[in-house]
DNA sequence: GTCTATAACCCGATAGAC
DNA sequence: GTCTATCGGGTTATAGAC
């Protein structure tokens, strides 16, 4: 028997609520008529629709990093990890990004707490990413001619601007598009390691 | 003497709502305190929010295309405009894209006529992007190996997905990062036309 | 074309009973 | 912990005078 607090249902309809509409567009009363949950309980587990907002992001940013994690320290070589992680197949392009579209609501990025959890996600992802492409630099599957901060933040880039443009064409093509561009020409560099420099492993 | 009339003061003040806060965000009387026309003029000139609506995300569009449309259709080799696209600096990362960010509000994705404009301007980017990315293939600027249409979909979420790290980290440096990976990857692609493949100048 | 007044409803939050 | 009742204010609009 499974019991499910009051407190885990609202900040599990705050969160999805949140990927749906954001905060801003989300109101109390949509939050508890999600769950069940009534007024009284609400304001007796968060004392304002802040307080519930802050532990809803940190909820969904904490949801959504292991999937990445587990594939950017997982097997394969350096370039297969980047690889696979601009080729997973369980994003649904036409919902947006449970973290991103928070960056899209100014009262969240007005509200120190609740920008935070976005902000440490969206800069776990680089640093970790930024390894990986440095990684691949030292074993020879990327030139070292290029910035692996530059190449990180491209990468996230092209899934985070694919929801844009999925969302705008309705239509979740140009989010491949994209991935598979940079996909594309990370395969076409990796192919041509310094054509005009000396090579480290003669 | 320049004669401004409510109906433009109202479009004009919606669209840069819109750019601020997004549709759903925006009320009808933050627009009018806005741009000080009253009440009985703005339902005399619109019958409702959604068609001030409308005519302000029509502006904002046909504001923004012309400046894309000058750099790709301007002077220099392909490859120099499809850079000169990803290096404009009259971008304000930290405000978001008056287009783009439409994407993330439900009320103007569910509502056909507005978001048609958006669907409309990410659709005339991509043909003209992916137009002078063929020019460069041709020019022999770019590996014609390459997908035109997923390389001019990294580029437009290069951009689009700067805006959403740069808001995250609330420092536009990851826009201008992501920005100068595409320059540095299209660079590194255009130094190596074609390892192990005949050429077609010979 | 523009004004003020008002309608009907939703918002985030609080009070106090149980 | 949960309930209902209520507050003061904002929302999108409509009515009708000027």
């Amino acid at each position: 028997m499974i019991c499910v607090g009051s407190r885990e249902q609202l900040v599990d309809a705050m969160s999805d609520l949140l990927w749906e509409r954001g905060y801003a567009a989300t109101s109390p009363r949509a939050v508890r008529e999600r769950c069940g949950v009534g007024q009284g309980s609400m304001y007796y587990h968060f004392p304002s629709k802040r307080d519930l907002g802050v532990a809803a992001v940190e909820h969904n940013c904490s949801t959504l990093l292991p999937g990445s994690v587990d594939i950017l320290e997982g097997l394969g070589s350096p370039l297969e990890r980047l690889i696979g992680y601009l080729t997973r197949d369980d994003h649904e392009p036409l919902k947006g990004c449970k973290v991103g579209r928070l960056t899209q609501d100014p009262e969240v990025v007005s509200d120190p707490a609740l920008l935070a959890p976005v902000k440490n996600s969206f800069a776990t992802i680089h640093t970790m990413l930024a390894g990986v492409i440095a990684e691949a630099m030292e074993a020879g599957e990327l030139p070292d001619s290029l910035d692996a901060d530059h190449l990180a933040d491209l990468m996230t880039t092209s899934i985070q601007g694919g929801y844009v443009l999925a969302i705008a064409a309705q239509d979740r093509a140009p989010f491949d598009s994209a991935r598979a561009g940079a996909v594309d020409l990370l395969r076409a560099v990796s192919m041509t390691p310094s054509p005009q420099t000396s090579r480290k492993d003669s």
